[in-house]
Formats: C-alpha cells, structure tokens, sequence
DNA sequence: AGTGATGGTAAGTAAGTACTTACTTTGCCG
DNA sequence: CGGCAAAGTAAGTACTTACTTACCATCACT
C-alpha cells in the first residue's frame, strides 16, 4: 500500500512531490545544468539527473524527446534568455560619450561578475566546445563575435581620432577579452582558491583596462596627459 | 586454422603485427593521447583505444592496469617527459640582459609555437581540469605557478629599476598569459579557421608584447623614448 | 626439435547505459 | 461522488562499458 513513500530512495520526496509539468520540465532543466557543468555530457547519467531532481529516470523522458535534446535545451536556455549579458547595452552610453575607460571597464566587470555570478555557465560551454556541440559554436557565432565586432569598430573609431594607435583592432580586442576570460577561468577552473592572484571584479576590471589603454593609446595623447605632470 | 589473418577486422594487421611490449604501450599510449584529447576520460572508450591501436582490448589492459592508469600515465607523459616547453631556458639570457622586449616576446612566442604543435595537449587539458583529475591540478602548480614566479620576479625587478609601473605583478602577468593561453585556446577550440584573426605567432607574440609592455613601462620610460620622435 | 617466456586473441562477465512500456496515483472539475 | 487527464512509477529492453579468463602463436635459445 502507497508505494510512493517507502519505495523510493527513502529520503528524497515523501512530502510536496507533485508538480506542474512546465515547473518540473525547469527543475529537470536546473538540477542538469548543475550536473552537464560538473561532469559533462557524457559524464552525467539520465539516472543521475532523476535522482537529483528527486523522480523517476521516465520523467526526464517524458519532458525530453532524449538526453541530447535536454542537453541542447539546456545550452541555448542559458545563452538565448535570461541571465545571459547584453554588452551592447552594458556599454551604448559609454561608446556615444567615447569613454575609453568607462567602455573597457564596464565591458569587463559585466564579464567578470557574470561568470562569478553563474561558473556554471562557463564551465558548460567549455565541456560542449571540447565536445564538439554545435551549440557551443553557436554561442560563439552570436555572442563572441558580437562582442569582437561592438569593441572592434569602437576602436578603429577611435584609432581614426587619433586617440589611438595603429594596430589591427581584432588584435586589441583579442588581447582585452583574453586577459578577462582567462582571469575568470582562473577563478572558476584553474584557483579556485585564489592562490596565484586575489583581487576584486572591479579593480580587476580596473587594472586591465589600465594595462590595455595604456598600451594602445596614442603616443600624442599620452603626451598631452604628460604635459602637466612634467618629464 | 591461422586465425590472426582472417579473424581480426580483416583490414588492421594482416602483417607487421607483433610489437616489442615497451613499443606497443607507447604505440598505445599515443593513440590514447589523440582520443582523450578529442573526446575525454569518459567520451573514450577502451575499445575504441584498442581498435586505434590495432589491438584487442586485452592488450591495453595488459599494459595499463585500467583506464584511469592509462590516463595518469598519458597526462604526466606528457607534462613531465619529452615536449613540455621549459620557459626558464627559453628566457634566461633576456632576464640577464634585462631586455624586456625579448622576455615577453620569447615567452609568448615558445607557448604559442607549442600549443599549435601539440594542440591536443591543451585540449587535454582541459578535459583534465574539468573532469578535475588531480594531474591538471599537478600541471598548475608545477607549471603555471613557475611560470608566474619566474614572470613575476622579473617584473618586480623592474618596477625597482623604475622602468615599469606600479601594481601588483601578479596582474601583469595574469594579463599577459591570458593574452597568449586565450589566444591558443581560440586558435585551437573557439575559432580553428580563424575568422575573428588571422595572424601569425610571431605577429601575434610581438603585438601582445607591444600592448603589454606600452602598457606597464613608467612613463619617464616612455618619455625618454619619444624625445627623439618629437612632437 | 622442443620448451618456456612473451605478444596476442576470442569470448566472456557483471555492471552500467539510454530509453520504453505498462501500469498506478493524484488532483481537478462538472 | 465519479471519472478522466495529467503526473508519476517499477520493471523492464537492448546495448555498451570496463575489465577477465583461458587459451593460442611466435620467437629466442639451448
């Protein structure tokens, strides 16, 4: 007699079990990005993922056709909707006022506190481009390169004002993106502890954006900036 | 009668078969290396290893006590032994002769030039870190750490010389390496048709140097240099 | 020629794996 | 209440996985 409570795990759902079906598809959803981005696609188990979300290895089937379209679900739910960052509008007043500082800065303390905020995310895109999964392409496609493009013209602008020097744009902003990916992936991958470097988003931000725009500032403007402080 | 010749897959090795047992494990061991780094621990199976090989199964497990043995003798294999880049040597005489340019130049071209020749190790890598076997966990502190002491002194150094800023040389470094690994990365995993830049490692090397070094030499440094350029 | 160590294999095994089927329980609405 | 669709499950299936066992084949050396 009711199977429900004995049968199970014995721990996992005696009370509050029955769900919505749309609320028990985004728990699924949830408790599989937490486990893609530890262990990976072929790592994580259809059986793992039911015992997280506390039910049965049928309902992970019957709210996904299979494990590669939960997986695919997974992957452009995080980079299409929701927490996913809009550098655009992180930066558009910035780029009209020709801020260098305010451009470079915000762009990187909206990188550095989103992968603080969401490492799974990281994580997830980095297993799915090792696999070779299309969706990590795709992110590429939509979000990278719409970046490279954004900080890209913004700099050949600025290199047309003289407040920059020559030098193929793709290069500065591969240079800027890889100092911030790379802090973020020591943070979330390589020290988590901290070990080599501790140090806040904002003066990470800060600081690299230091380094960037004054190595590419022109040497004009760098003088002007000099001539009151004397040689 | 004479099973080996029709048995097998027909195809693999009808002659030219047997092996010493210190070539086979290593005939084995570098086919393990290209299947981990494309597919990982877990995409990788043993079978499939053997079949690269041209071996039954039993043979891999006659060498290696089980996968993850083959594994940890792949990653320290290729970590300790053989290929790995020693930047001390590669730097040392710049170091002496304090000549900035070369220290960074030279180290950002020796990673570059070897994660395009072996790529599969930082696809291995990574793999590594993610799945978060220890020996990527080795690699970073017998490496990377070297690497940031080695870099870091150096800068240090020179901030005392008064030819660089002041901040903290664990940025500088962080900033510098994230350049160059990210770069790679996006040479080997994000962009391998390099649509986002194109660019040569020696180019590359020398541009990231550039920005790098503007971007952190004092500016009585910078001055001195620009009194001959005028304006 | 023959013998023993070594390179090699075919054919297992037990425990997973993704995915299905046939069935039970629960909430809800007239 | 009664009935029915939706939420849920237990117990499969067919196949793959890491790893074993028991047996061959080939060479070196006397």
């Amino acid at each position: 007699m009711s199977k429900q409570i004995t049968t199970k795990t014995g721990v996992s759902t005696p009370y509050g079990s029955r769900m919505a079906a749309e609320d028990r598809r985004l728990q699924i959803l949830k408790v599989a990005v937490s486990l893609f981005s530890q262990r990976g696609f072929v790592g994580t188990t259809t059986k793992e993922i039911a015992q997280a979300a506390g039910v049965s290895e049928a309902m992970v089937f019957r709210h996904f056709a299979n494990k590669q379209e939960l997986y695919s679900a997974i992957l452009d739910h995080k980079a299409c909707s929701g927490d996913s960052m809009n550098p655009e509008a992180l930066v558009a007043e910035a780029l009209q006022e020709k801020d260098d500082r305010a451009v470079f800065e915000r762009l990187a303390v909206g990188a550095l506190e989103h992968h603080e905020c969401d490492p799974e995310f990281q994580r997830l895109l980095l297993h799915a481009a090792l696999e070779g999964h299309e969706l990590a392409q795709m992110f590429f496609e939509k979000f990278v390169r719409r970046v490279y493009e954004l900080l890209g013209d913004y700099v050949a602008e600025r290199q047309r004002d003289g407040a920059m020097i020559a030098m193929d744009p793709a290069i500065i902003v591969r240079a800027f993106i890889g100092m911030i990916i790379h802090h973020s992936l020591n943070n979330n991958l390589w020290d988590p502890q901290r070990r080599l470097l501790k140090i806040s988003n904002q003066e990470a931000a800060k600081q690299f954006s230091d380094i960037l725009l004054n190595g590419i500032s022109s040497k004009a403007a760098q003088l002007k900036d000099d001539e009151f402080s004397g040689a």
